[in-house]
DNA sequence: GACGATACGGAACGCACGCCCCGGTTGGCA
DNA sequence: TGCCAACCGGGGCGTGCGTTCCGTATCGTC
Protein backbone atom coordinates (compact mmCIF):
# COMPACT_ATOMS: atom_id res chain seq x y z
CA UNK A 1 0.00 0.00 0.00
CA UNK A 2 1.71 3.20 -0.85
CA UNK A 3 2.22 5.90 1.55
CA UNK A 4 -0.02 8.79 0.95
CA UNK A 5 -2.98 6.29 0.96
CA UNK A 6 -1.91 5.02 4.23
CA UNK A 7 -2.36 8.44 5.62
CA UNK A 8 -5.21 9.01 4.08
CA UNK A 9 -6.57 6.37 5.64
CA UNK A 10 -5.69 6.93 8.63
CA UNK A 11 -7.20 10.71 8.47
CA UNK A 12 -10.12 9.28 7.54
CA UNK A 13 -10.78 6.74 10.28
CA UNK A 14 -9.65 9.70 12.62
CA UNK A 15 -12.45 11.78 11.70
CA UNK A 16 -14.55 9.37 11.31
CA UNK A 17 -13.75 8.34 15.23
CA UNK A 18 -14.86 12.21 16.49
CA UNK A 19 -17.84 12.69 14.18
CA UNK A 20 -19.63 9.23 14.57
CA UNK A 21 -18.57 9.96 18.33
CA UNK A 22 -20.58 13.71 18.47
CA UNK A 23 -23.12 13.12 15.72
CA UNK A 24 -23.19 9.60 15.82
CA UNK A 25 -23.89 7.44 12.88
CA UNK A 26 -26.51 9.79 10.78
CA UNK A 27 -23.63 12.15 10.22
CA UNK A 28 -22.83 12.73 6.39
CA UNK A 29 -19.94 11.03 4.71
CA UNK A 30 -19.48 13.96 2.93
CA UNK A 31 -19.00 15.90 6.15
CA UNK A 32 -16.34 12.97 7.53
CA UNK A 33 -14.32 13.26 4.35
CA UNK A 34 -14.36 17.14 4.78
CA UNK A 35 -12.81 16.86 8.04
CA UNK A 36 -10.55 14.30 6.62
CA UNK A 37 -9.42 16.78 4.27
CA UNK A 38 -10.14 14.38 1.42
CA UNK A 39 -12.93 13.45 -1.03
CA UNK A 40 -15.86 11.45 -0.59
CA UNK A 41 -14.16 9.04 -3.45
CA UNK A 42 -10.94 8.52 -1.50
CA UNK A 43 -13.51 7.63 1.66
CA UNK A 44 -14.73 5.04 -0.59
CA UNK A 45 -11.48 3.51 -1.79
CA UNK A 46 -10.38 2.59 1.61
CA UNK A 47 -13.90 1.25 3.19
CA UNK A 48 -16.83 -0.52 0.78
CA UNK A 49 -19.61 1.30 2.74
CA UNK A 50 -20.15 3.91 5.56
CA UNK A 51 -21.79 1.13 7.55
CA UNK A 52 -18.36 -0.54 6.97
CA UNK A 53 -16.46 2.66 8.48
CA UNK A 54 -18.69 2.81 11.18
CA UNK A 55 -18.11 -0.47 12.02
CA UNK A 56 -14.30 -0.13 11.48
CA UNK A 57 -14.00 3.05 14.36
CA UNK A 58 -16.92 1.00 17.30
CA UNK A 59 -16.23 -2.56 16.41
CA UNK A 60 -13.00 -2.64 18.67
CA UNK A 61 -14.24 -0.41 21.17
CA UNK A 62 -17.25 -1.73 21.84
CA UNK A 63 -16.33 -6.04 21.57
CA UNK A 64 -13.37 -4.95 24.36
CA UNK A 65 -16.20 -3.72 26.47
CA UNK A 66 -18.13 -6.73 25.45
CA UNK A 67 -15.00 -8.57 26.78
CA UNK A 68 -14.32 -6.71 30.12
CA UNK A 69 -18.04 -8.28 30.78
CA UNK A 70 -15.91 -11.18 32.16
CA UNK A 71 -14.13 -9.49 34.76
CA UNK A 72 -14.22 -10.25 38.11
CA UNK A 73 -16.52 -8.69 41.00
CA UNK A 74 -17.93 -8.76 44.24
CA UNK A 75 -21.12 -10.85 43.13
CA UNK A 76 -23.48 -11.86 40.19
CA UNK A 77 -25.41 -8.30 40.73
CA UNK A 78 -22.58 -5.80 41.01
CA UNK A 79 -20.77 -7.42 37.79
CA UNK A 80 -24.09 -6.91 36.09
CA UNK A 81 -24.34 -3.12 37.55
CA UNK A 82 -20.95 -2.36 36.54
CA UNK A 83 -21.22 -3.32 33.14
CA UNK A 84 -24.39 -1.28 32.36
CA UNK A 85 -22.44 1.59 33.90
CA UNK A 86 -19.72 0.99 31.76
CA UNK A 87 -21.84 1.27 29.00
CA UNK A 88 -23.32 3.99 30.18
CA UNK A 89 -20.60 6.09 30.73
CA UNK A 90 -19.49 5.57 27.23
CA UNK A 91 -22.92 6.33 25.61
CA UNK A 92 -22.92 9.71 27.94
CA UNK A 93 -19.79 10.98 25.86
CA UNK A 94 -19.71 8.87 22.53
CA UNK A 95 -22.62 9.08 20.93
CA UNK A 96 -22.09 5.92 18.28
CA UNK A 97 -21.99 3.68 21.32
CA UNK A 98 -25.71 3.51 21.03
CA UNK A 99 -25.92 3.74 17.21
CA UNK A 100 -23.45 0.69 17.44
CA UNK A 101 -26.42 -0.97 18.79
CA UNK A 102 -29.02 -1.04 15.60
CA UNK A 103 -26.47 -0.35 12.85
CA UNK A 104 -24.44 -3.66 13.35
CA UNK A 105 -26.32 -6.87 13.91
CA UNK A 106 -23.05 -8.74 15.29
CA UNK A 107 -22.39 -6.40 17.60
CA UNK A 108 -26.19 -6.35 19.29
CA UNK A 109 -25.98 -10.32 19.13
CA UNK A 110 -22.79 -9.85 21.21
CA UNK A 111 -24.39 -7.60 23.40
CA UNK A 112 -27.17 -9.61 23.94
CA UNK A 113 -25.08 -12.87 24.86
CA UNK A 114 -22.78 -10.64 27.23
CA UNK A 115 -25.75 -8.73 28.94
CA UNK A 116 -28.09 -12.67 28.93
CA UNK A 117 -25.16 -14.38 30.84
CA UNK A 118 -24.79 -11.62 33.66
CA UNK A 119 -28.57 -11.14 33.74
CA UNK A 120 -29.11 -14.42 34.00
CA UNK A 121 -26.34 -15.14 36.95
CA UNK A 122 -27.79 -12.48 38.84
CA UNK A 123 -31.13 -13.65 38.88
CA UNK A 124 -30.42 -17.12 39.78
CA UNK A 125 -28.63 -15.54 42.78
CA UNK A 126 -32.37 -13.30 43.68
CA UNK A 127 -30.90 -10.51 42.98
CA UNK A 128 -32.43 -8.80 39.86
CA UNK A 129 -36.29 -9.44 39.41
CA UNK A 130 -37.14 -12.27 36.85
CA UNK A 131 -39.24 -11.53 34.58
CA UNK A 132 -36.80 -9.50 32.88
CA UNK A 133 -34.87 -10.81 29.22
CA UNK A 134 -32.14 -9.96 27.74
CA UNK A 135 -33.58 -8.54 24.96
CA UNK A 136 -35.64 -6.59 27.33
CA UNK A 137 -32.42 -5.70 29.09
CA UNK A 138 -30.68 -4.56 25.33
CA UNK A 139 -33.90 -2.38 24.38
CA UNK A 140 -33.94 -0.76 27.47
CA UNK A 141 -30.84 -0.07 27.67
CA UNK A 142 -31.00 1.30 23.93
CA UNK A 143 -33.23 3.49 24.86
CA UNK A 144 -31.74 4.85 27.77
CA UNK A 145 -28.08 5.15 25.81
CA UNK A 146 -30.30 7.41 23.52
CA UNK A 147 -32.27 9.59 26.34
CA UNK A 148 -28.71 10.59 27.90
CA UNK A 149 -28.08 12.41 24.26
CA UNK A 150 -30.83 14.64 25.21
CA UNK A 151 -29.74 16.01 28.35
CA UNK A 152 -30.98 13.91 30.43
CA UNK A 153 -28.99 13.53 33.91
CA UNK A 154 -26.96 10.25 32.83
CA UNK A 155 -26.60 9.46 36.33
CA UNK A 156 -29.67 10.03 37.39
CA UNK A 157 -31.27 7.78 34.83
CA UNK A 158 -28.91 4.85 35.17
CA UNK A 159 -29.59 4.33 39.22
CA UNK A 160 -33.47 4.47 37.95
CA UNK A 161 -33.00 1.57 35.71
CA UNK A 162 -30.32 0.05 38.01
CA UNK A 163 -33.11 0.33 41.18
CA UNK A 164 -36.04 -0.80 39.07
CA UNK A 165 -33.70 -4.11 38.20
CA UNK A 166 -33.12 -5.30 41.45
CA UNK A 167 -35.75 -7.97 42.95
CA UNK A 168 -38.51 -5.38 43.90
CA UNK A 169 -39.78 -5.46 48.00
CA UNK A 170 -42.94 -4.01 47.65
CA UNK A 171 -42.87 -0.81 49.67
CA UNK B 1 -66.73 23.81 1.96
CA UNK B 2 -67.16 21.70 -0.68
CA UNK B 3 -68.88 18.14 -0.27
CA UNK B 4 -65.81 15.66 -2.17
CA UNK B 5 -63.48 18.09 -0.52
CA UNK B 6 -64.90 17.52 3.19
CA UNK B 7 -65.01 13.73 2.28
CA UNK B 8 -61.16 13.53 0.77
CA UNK B 9 -60.46 15.63 4.36
CA UNK B 10 -61.98 12.69 6.19
CA UNK B 11 -59.74 9.98 4.07
CA UNK B 12 -56.84 11.88 4.60
CA UNK B 13 -57.10 11.98 8.14
CA UNK B 14 -58.48 8.30 8.59
CA UNK B 15 -55.22 6.97 6.79
CA UNK B 16 -52.99 9.62 8.59
CA UNK B 17 -54.49 8.21 11.91
CA UNK B 18 -53.70 4.36 10.64
CA UNK B 19 -50.47 5.38 9.27
CA UNK B 20 -49.08 7.61 12.12
CA UNK B 21 -50.13 5.28 14.76
CA UNK B 22 -48.14 1.94 12.35
CA UNK B 23 -45.10 3.45 11.84
CA UNK B 24 -44.21 7.20 12.92
CA UNK B 25 -43.85 10.15 12.08
CA UNK B 26 -41.52 9.02 9.23
CA UNK B 27 -43.66 7.60 7.16
CA UNK B 28 -43.59 9.09 3.76
CA UNK B 29 -46.61 11.75 3.38
CA UNK B 30 -47.06 10.00 -0.26
CA UNK B 31 -47.98 6.70 1.36
CA UNK B 32 -50.77 8.43 3.46
CA UNK B 33 -52.18 9.92 0.40
CA UNK B 34 -51.65 6.71 -1.66
CA UNK B 35 -53.72 5.09 1.27
CA UNK B 36 -56.35 7.68 1.21
CA UNK B 37 -56.86 6.79 -2.29
CA UNK B 38 -55.98 10.47 -3.17
CA UNK B 39 -52.92 12.64 -4.49
CA UNK B 40 -50.13 14.10 -2.74
CA UNK B 41 -51.63 17.83 -3.89
CA UNK B 42 -54.87 16.90 -2.02
CA UNK B 43 -53.01 16.32 1.26
CA UNK B 44 -51.45 19.83 0.93
CA UNK B 45 -54.59 21.60 -0.10
CA UNK B 46 -56.05 20.40 3.58
CA UNK B 47 -52.71 20.49 5.59
CA UNK B 48 -50.05 23.18 4.85
CA UNK B 49 -47.58 20.90 5.80
CA UNK B 50 -46.68 17.09 6.83
CA UNK B 51 -46.10 18.47 10.44
CA UNK B 52 -49.48 19.90 10.24
CA UNK B 53 -51.08 16.90 9.78
CA UNK B 54 -49.25 15.03 12.47
CA UNK B 55 -49.92 17.52 14.66
CA UNK B 56 -53.88 16.87 13.85
CA UNK B 57 -53.76 13.79 13.71
CA UNK B 58 -51.89 13.23 17.38
CA UNK B 59 -52.96 16.51 19.27
CA UNK B 60 -56.44 16.00 20.78
CA UNK B 61 -55.37 12.42 21.24
CA UNK B 62 -52.66 13.61 23.74
CA UNK B 63 -53.55 16.61 25.32
CA UNK B 64 -56.87 14.57 26.23
CA UNK B 65 -54.17 12.40 27.66
CA UNK B 66 -52.81 14.84 29.30
CA UNK B 67 -55.28 16.52 30.95
CA UNK B 68 -56.23 13.31 32.17
CA UNK B 69 -54.02 13.94 34.80
CA UNK B 70 -55.70 16.14 36.31
CA UNK B 71 -58.03 13.00 37.38
CA UNK B 72 -58.21 11.98 41.52
CA UNK B 73 -55.80 9.62 43.03
CA UNK B 74 -55.01 8.31 46.24
CA UNK B 75 -52.26 9.90 46.60
CA UNK B 76 -49.56 12.12 44.60
CA UNK B 77 -47.12 8.19 43.57
CA UNK B 78 -50.38 6.56 42.20
CA UNK B 79 -51.41 9.86 40.37
CA UNK B 80 -47.52 10.35 39.04
CA UNK B 81 -47.61 6.00 38.35
CA UNK B 82 -51.42 6.05 36.87
CA UNK B 83 -50.29 8.97 33.82
CA UNK B 84 -46.98 6.78 33.17
CA UNK B 85 -49.03 4.27 32.92
CA UNK B 86 -51.27 5.24 30.59
CA UNK B 87 -48.18 7.23 28.57
CA UNK B 88 -46.59 3.54 27.92
CA UNK B 89 -50.46 1.70 27.16
CA UNK B 90 -50.76 4.39 24.52
CA UNK B 91 -47.36 4.37 23.23
CA UNK B 92 -47.61 0.37 22.93
CA UNK B 93 -50.35 0.87 20.51
CA UNK B 94 -49.59 3.74 19.06
CA UNK B 95 -46.70 5.24 17.16
CA UNK B 96 -46.85 8.09 17.23
CA UNK B 97 -47.13 8.87 20.93
CA UNK B 98 -43.53 8.98 21.24
CA UNK B 99 -43.28 10.95 18.36
CA UNK B 100 -45.38 13.32 19.08
CA UNK B 101 -43.34 14.44 22.16
CA UNK B 102 -40.26 15.35 19.22
CA UNK B 103 -42.24 16.72 16.52
CA UNK B 104 -44.72 18.52 18.07
CA UNK B 105 -42.77 21.75 20.67
CA UNK B 106 -46.13 22.65 22.37
CA UNK B 107 -47.19 19.11 23.18
CA UNK B 108 -43.68 18.52 24.94
CA UNK B 109 -43.79 21.96 26.78
CA UNK B 110 -47.51 20.45 28.18
CA UNK B 111 -46.21 17.26 28.74
CA UNK B 112 -43.38 18.99 30.50
CA UNK B 113 -45.93 20.83 33.09
CA UNK B 114 -48.17 17.76 33.68
CA UNK B 115 -45.32 15.51 34.28
CA UNK B 116 -43.55 18.33 36.56
CA UNK B 117 -46.97 18.62 38.55
CA UNK B 118 -47.23 15.13 39.15
CA UNK B 119 -43.54 14.74 40.03
CA UNK B 120 -43.09 17.72 42.45
CA UNK B 121 -46.47 16.77 44.38
CA UNK B 122 -44.99 12.92 44.78
CA UNK B 123 -41.59 14.13 45.59
CA UNK B 124 -42.41 16.28 48.28
CA UNK B 125 -45.18 13.21 49.56
CA UNK B 126 -41.33 11.80 50.22
CA UNK B 127 -42.44 8.82 47.51
CA UNK B 128 -40.62 9.65 44.44
CA UNK B 129 -36.18 10.28 44.36
CA UNK B 130 -35.87 13.72 44.65
CA UNK B 131 -32.87 13.84 42.37
CA UNK B 132 -35.31 13.58 39.09
CA UNK B 133 -36.10 17.01 37.47
CA UNK B 134 -39.26 16.64 35.03
CA UNK B 135 -36.61 17.31 32.32
CA UNK B 136 -35.17 13.90 33.00
CA UNK B 137 -38.67 11.99 33.29
CA UNK B 138 -39.75 13.69 30.04
CA UNK B 139 -36.54 12.14 28.39
CA UNK B 140 -36.59 8.82 30.16
CA UNK B 141 -40.26 7.75 29.15
CA UNK B 142 -39.33 9.03 25.58
CA UNK B 143 -36.57 6.83 25.77
CA UNK B 144 -38.55 4.23 27.13
CA UNK B 145 -41.83 4.67 24.82
CA UNK B 146 -39.78 4.10 21.56
CA UNK B 147 -38.16 0.54 22.99
CA UNK B 148 -41.66 -0.19 23.14
CA UNK B 149 -41.28 -0.70 19.20
CA UNK B 150 -38.76 -2.44 19.64
CA UNK B 151 -39.96 -5.57 20.81
CA UNK B 152 -39.48 -5.02 24.33
CA UNK B 153 -41.84 -6.24 27.28
CA UNK B 154 -44.34 -3.09 27.54
CA UNK B 155 -45.38 -4.12 31.14
CA UNK B 156 -41.58 -5.05 32.34
CA UNK B 157 -39.95 -2.04 31.17
CA UNK B 158 -42.72 0.22 32.73
CA UNK B 159 -42.67 -1.69 36.03
CA UNK B 160 -38.46 -0.97 36.28
CA UNK B 161 -39.00 2.60 35.36
CA UNK B 162 -41.58 2.89 38.23
CA UNK B 163 -39.51 0.95 40.79
CA UNK B 164 -36.50 2.82 40.07
CA UNK B 165 -38.23 6.57 40.67
CA UNK B 166 -39.35 5.20 43.94
CA UNK B 167 -37.19 6.81 47.15
CA UNK B 168 -34.85 4.31 47.18
CA UNK B 169 -34.24 1.78 50.39
CA UNK B 170 -31.23 0.53 49.00
CA UNK B 171 -31.08 -3.22 50.46
C1' DG C 1 14.28 11.39 -14.60
C1' DA C 2 10.67 8.92 -16.85
C1' DC C 3 7.08 5.62 -16.78
C1' DG C 4 3.29 2.74 -15.12
C1' DA C 5 0.48 1.68 -11.52
C1' DT C 6 -1.96 3.48 -7.79
C1' DA C 7 -4.67 6.80 -5.52
C1' DC C 8 -7.01 11.27 -5.36
C1' DG C 9 -10.86 14.68 -5.71
C1' DG C 10 -15.03 16.15 -6.82
C1' DA C 11 -18.54 16.18 -10.22
C1' DA C 12 -22.35 13.38 -11.21
C1' DC C 13 -25.90 9.60 -10.54
C1' DG C 14 -29.87 7.44 -8.30
C1' DC C 15 -33.00 7.53 -4.90
C1' DA C 16 -36.24 9.18 -1.43
C1' DC C 17 -38.89 12.63 0.32
C1' DG C 18 -41.29 17.13 1.33
C1' DC C 19 -43.62 20.32 -1.21
C1' DC C 20 -45.62 22.98 -5.37
C1' DC C 21 -47.90 23.76 -9.89
C1' DC C 22 -51.13 23.29 -13.47
C1' DG C 23 -54.29 21.21 -16.85
C1' DG C 24 -58.35 18.87 -16.28
C1' DT C 25 -62.53 17.72 -13.60
C1' DT C 26 -66.33 18.15 -10.53
C1' DG C 27 -69.75 20.25 -7.50
C1' DG C 28 -73.31 23.44 -6.47
C1' DC C 29 -75.80 27.55 -7.62
C1' DA C 30 -78.59 30.30 -10.88
C1' DT D 1 -78.77 22.76 -17.69
C1' DG D 2 -74.90 25.66 -17.96
C1' DC D 3 -71.32 28.13 -15.82
C1' DC D 4 -67.65 29.31 -12.68
C1' DA D 5 -65.23 28.63 -8.80
C1' DA D 6 -63.34 25.15 -6.05
C1' DC D 7 -60.90 21.06 -6.10
C1' DC D 8 -58.31 17.04 -7.74
C1' DG D 9 -54.29 14.16 -9.38
C1' DG D 10 -49.87 13.39 -10.33
C1' DG D 11 -45.88 14.94 -12.52
C1' DG D 12 -42.11 17.81 -11.23
C1' DC D 13 -38.81 20.67 -8.45
C1' DG D 14 -35.33 21.25 -4.82
C1' DT D 15 -32.60 19.06 -1.41
C1' DG D 16 -29.78 15.82 1.00
C1' DC D 17 -27.27 11.74 1.01
C1' DG D 18 -24.94 7.32 -0.23
C1' DT D 19 -22.32 5.81 -3.85
C1' DT D 20 -19.76 5.68 -8.38
C1' DC D 21 -16.92 7.32 -12.25
C1' DC D 22 -13.13 9.27 -14.46
C1' DG D 23 -9.67 12.68 -15.67
C1' DT D 24 -5.71 14.12 -13.15
C1' DA D 25 -2.01 14.03 -9.83
C1' DT D 26 1.22 11.44 -7.17
C1' DC D 27 4.14 7.67 -5.63
C1' DG D 28 7.70 4.37 -6.18
C1' DT D 29 10.56 1.90 -9.16
C1' DC D 30 14.01 1.15 -13.14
Amino acid sequence: MRADAARNREKVLEAARELFASKGFEVPLDEIAAQAGVGPGTVYRHFPTKQALFQAVTEARVTAMIESAAEPATDAKAALFAFLSRMAEEAAVKRDMSDAITVTPQLRKNLHAALGSLLEKAQQAGQVRTDVTATDLVILMKGMLQSLHEGGNPEVLLQIVLTGLQSSRKP
